[in-house]
DNA sequence: CTAGCTGCTATTCAATTGGATAACCAAATT
DNA sequence: AATTTGGTTATCCAATTGAATAGCAGCTAG
């Protein structure tokens, strides 16, 4: 990866922002969000260097303190920055309102699938930081998973007092569903050596999606699929 | 966490091994061996420090060289303890033979689902190692985790073919199904803070088994549960 | 047009890290 | 008993790291 910042950066006054400075200066922020999202993903929280994320953003390392204080303070703004991405691509589209919650559920899986699929970066620096039980851990399940969860096992708790999903754990079905839609692209490293298979293929996507809904949410699809075996 | 070596380990010569410090050389080295995973787990491999291992373990961190030359030789010996153990507690009881292919899968899933809370620096390290595409990876995918998804390729097929499994792609069912088994477990911190609940209990091990099998691989247990909400 | 504020850079510092070397000393060999 | 071997420790080194500080340059306000 080459650095991500042209020097010539001038962006005369085009948004509403008004102030050339302030505006710049949101610009650059947002830069080192990204490019921080990138390398705390890859390299876990120790494992990733400020000067790293710098150098990866093409800014001096020193103006990460000055933005965000700290490291603990870059990798919550680029958490923050994460789970209300997730929410505006997650959003459910006006017309499921009208559907069974089953067919809700369907759907949402394959939002998640391709929100997965799009944004590995999610899971990874999660991932990574679950392992090692942080304070940065704790703020993020307090602030971030923690509500998200509760809106799945609603959903879940409806499904089983509809009568339409067996009604095994809550924690079993939110780790089986979220584990079983992340782990396919979290893991697309491993997936490329064992498969040789690249995972940015929507074809290779939607499939997952498909199977996870297959597997997990078409009693009746599963049925006739294992009723006529391949040729 | 204390330190786990005592001073005063004089194991005699209790062993077949015969000579006394090729004994204490072995028991030395499987110590720091041990020490190794449960670190590598919980930092990854560039935020576990040599000295941190070799602290934890009780010794002199100039022994990790003398035992593994370098860092990269540590973990790959502590790898490679990980798959043989895997191999060792996964190998099936002489029993199933006589199952048909799913059920064999049935008693597969609650082996590894046992496995996985046993042992969850096992995904952890992979995990971790995965996320960052090293050589480690690399030496990892070609000498265990391919070899091993083989096998689970060939039991999905099997499935497949006898016409109790649905036809899904080869990697999509991999992959939900070793997620939906480790994640629980690996991600034990996370879900200690959502759900306050400790994986460490048997119960929970045993009732996500069944989940996943329920959910996954029992079609008429599945249509009875749904059939029968709760009350 | 000028003064000063501010986004940014250059440099320094102490701590930690992986690795290397040499010395040590109990066990094994003779 | 004397000597060699080899598992272990103590120390040192260069590189990297997060953080802190001082200073710069150009936009902005007056």
């Amino acid at each position: 990866m080459t650095t991500a910042r042209s020097k010539s950066g001038n962006p005369k006054r085009d948004g509403k922002a008004g102030n050339l400075r302030t505006e710049q200066k949101a610009q650059t922020r947002a830069l080192i969000l990204q490019c921080a999202l990138e390398v705390f993903a890859e390299r876990g929280f120790d494992g990733a260097s400020v000067r790293d994320i710098a150098g990866f953003a093409g800014v001096n390392h020193g103006l990460i303190r000055y933005h965000f204080a700290d490291k603990d303070g870059l990798w919550k703004a680029a958490v923050e920055f994460l789970f209300n991405r997730l929410h505006e691509e997650m959003a459910a589209p006006p017309e499921d309102a009208k559907l069974a919650p089953l067919e809700q559920t369907k759907s949402w899986i394959r939002r998640y699938v391709r929100y997965c699929a799009r944004h590995p970066e999610h899971a990874r620096i999660m991932v990574q930081e679950s392992i090692r039980d942080s304070d940065r851990l704790r703020w993020a399940v307090k602030r971030f998973i923690k509500p998200d969860n509760e809106e799945t096992r609603r959903r879940f708790r409806r499904l089983v007092e509809e009568g339409v999903y067996p009604d095994i754990p809550e924690h079993s079905f939110n780790y089986i569903i979220t584990a079983a839609a992340q782990s396919m692209f979290m893991l697309a490293n491993e997936m490329k050596y064992i498969y040789g298979l690249d995972v940015a293929s929507d074809d290779v996507v939607d499939a997952h999606a498909e199977a996870i809904i297959t597997l997990l949410f078409d009693h009746r699809a599963r049925r006739a699929a294992v009723r006529r075996p391949k040729s």
